[in-house]
DNA sequence: CAGAATGACTGAAGCGCTTCAGAATGTCCA
DNA sequence: TGGACATTCTGAAGCGCTTCAGTCATTCTG
């Protein structure tokens, strides 16, 4: 129809094609009760006609103020952060609340402190932000503060402002090592999450592991020690690997070390179910029986915990309601309400088919 | 310091807080060459002291036109589409490469038509997008057309216009029928990705299984039948079973189907390894044999493939050189270049552990 | 039938930034 | 010493849209 590569059309193109005003072709858009129902299909064929395809939504964010997005940020890279099923089924869950309100979710993958870059941050087209178990003193909280954005956090200390949700983790570890203290079990080991320290991997100080920059790997660690020390086990005496990685792939080295350790643990306490996998998985080469010679309890009870051979007796957290959440925090956040109370979802043991007696 | 909650400042108030013109300011962010080194620095320390935490985004993306985000449209919802370790890889992947020139990626899950609605990719805040294995037809895509966003697909037919990267899905099956036959295998079942049938999961004709409204699916189908026919085996004579889901969990159900038909089939092509796997873990169940008694083949070559017990044989694809071409021509055509010739990558057999003798 | 109420549309002021064509000043070399 | 050039900064025109206070008819109401 045009003769040449033209720029795109505007609501101005629009208003005049039709003869009215821009408010006019606006409101055929967003407020249908603002204009005759005649004129307005006027309007949208005249929009149609010319290949206007609504609102440039750049305008339009600058205009409202609203951009329509969640900038959900990352401690790690995304396969690094995605190879933890816990992470999907609770971004899912997320981006399903909020979707029935148009949001969508602007990825902010991790760098190297344990949060996405700050400039990145600064620069994300978003209205509010998901903390998804950042490093404490991420320099990506401390961005979204100076930017004045709302802000969730998943599994972190409480940001003043922000609002929260987590699970019992420090409960639910409990649990886990009361389980298999109940089993006879006296030999221990944990194989414990990223705690950022340098180099990664392999075995660490009690002392190291406490100062965890991750609240959920610290919280899962007293809940641990805690309880073993209350059976007499000395922390002393329990050796605390830090994993290579969080797939199961990455971490197998590490589990490697743990398993190979004199002696050997007769139970392992896993900060995740990949871990618990890994070490399996490990175990298996080295020929050890799971659970005849070796218990192991995971964490999260993702998807594959169940399915998995055997299937990995395991803490329980609500994944699927941690997402809903959120999500549902991020909203009332936008809506300008006040963060309510952090909320602490339950842990609870659930037992299957990789812990026996010692 | 202010005496109540005040607007957030603006470029301008910086520039009058120094005793400058606006430009002078967005210069000092945006163009440091353009002004002195001291006057810089001026403009800097006031925009601190006023609590300016730098351009607006959506003000600059509407300068600029730019936004710098990548849609990154899928099919299915988040959980179910990561629930295929491919994606994170390939997503990472692309991650990484967009990310030097600071681009953020802006997830869109699908809705019901095999991509995400089409007024959220109208509304979406992106310079370009992505589609990543959407149906045939998805309103997705029109929608990125009438927008007049540049396109990159992926693992999906050609697009005029789009820039478009896949592999060699038709071969790869191929080589991983042939490896079957070769290995004296006769009765053949066939694990496929869901094909948008209704309802899904169950048994699939032949026929409906080609209309299938993905490409890579359609290609891996005709590269298993076509070898099997050319070895004397009709394709009517191979049952073809939609998978309940792509996840190991939501797969098996169907699995089971596959495996309980009689006469049972001695080997499984399966259209992924997620299928794969789910496929011997209801072997397992079954109290059947694998590689013994049931040859399995999967398609990726994803992570778990390595380490699932046992080592699954199957047809490998460069994941991380997909996501990673899907990301620079992205780029390209960001830089308003055309796009170039679809690249294909190749695909081979890899042949680990749970193939063998019929 | 005057005045109030309703419905339909418009004018214009922003939203906060980038950018480009100058203006103003200073520097350099012939 | 005077014109050519750099260097540094500014004015103003957008980018495309939303929204609010009106304006102008038309329809109720008592």
């Amino acid at each position: 129809m045009s003769t040449t590569r033209r720029r795109r059309p505007t609501l101005d193109d629009v208003a005049e094609a039709v003869g009215v005003s821009r408010a006019t072709v606006s409101n055929a858009y967003n407020r249908p009760d603002q204009l005759s129902a005649h004129l307005r299909e006027d309007v949208l064929r005249a929009a149609k006609q010319l290949g206007y395809t609504g609102p440039n939504p750049t305008a339009r964010s600058l205009a409202t103020s609203r951009t329509g997005a969640i900038a959900f940020m990352l401690d790690a890279s995304l396969s690094a952060a995605f190879s933890d099923p816990a992470l999907s089924v609770t971004l899912d869950a997320l981006a399903t609340a909020v979707d029935p309100d148009g949001h969508a979710l602007l990825l902010l993958p991790g760098g190297d402190d344990g949060g996405p870059r700050a400039d990145r941050v600064l620069a994300a087209q978003a209205d509010v932000a998901v903390a998804y178990s950042l490093a404490d003193g991420a320099s990506a909280l401390t961005a979204v503060r100076d930017r004045g954005l709302p802000l969730v956090v998943i599994d972190q200390p409480l940001v003043p402002g922000a609002a929260r949700v987590g699970c019992d983790d420090r409960g639910g570890a409990a649990a886990a090592a009361r389980h298999l203290l109940d089993l006879g079990h006296r030999r221990f080991g944990i194989f414990s999450a990223q705690c950022l320290s340098a180099p990664r991997g392999g075995e660490l100080s009690a002392r190291n592991a406490a100062d965890s920059r991750y609240n959920d790997t610290r919280e899962r660690l007293t809940g641990y020690l805690d309880t073993l020390a209350e059976a007499g086990i000395s922390p002393g005496d329990v050796p605390i690997w830090e994993a290579s990685g969080m797939s199961v792939q990455g971490a197998m080295p590490s589990a490697f070390g743990l398993l190979e350790r004199d002696p050997r643990p007769t139970a392992l306490l896993c900060m995740s179910d990949q871990l618990a996998l890994a070490a399996i998985a490990v175990a298996r080469q080295l020929g050890l029986d799971v659970p005849g010679q070796l218990s192991v309890v995971g964490f999260d009870d993702a998807p594959p915990a169940r399915w998995s051979e055997p299937p990995l007796t395991t803490v329980r957290q609500d994944l699927v309601a941690k997402g809903r959440i959120a999500g549902e925090l991020a909203l009332q956040l936008l809506d300008g309400r006040r963060a309510p109370e952090p909320t602490r979802l339950p842990a609870e043991l659930v037992i299957r088919a990789t812990t026996a007696r010692a």
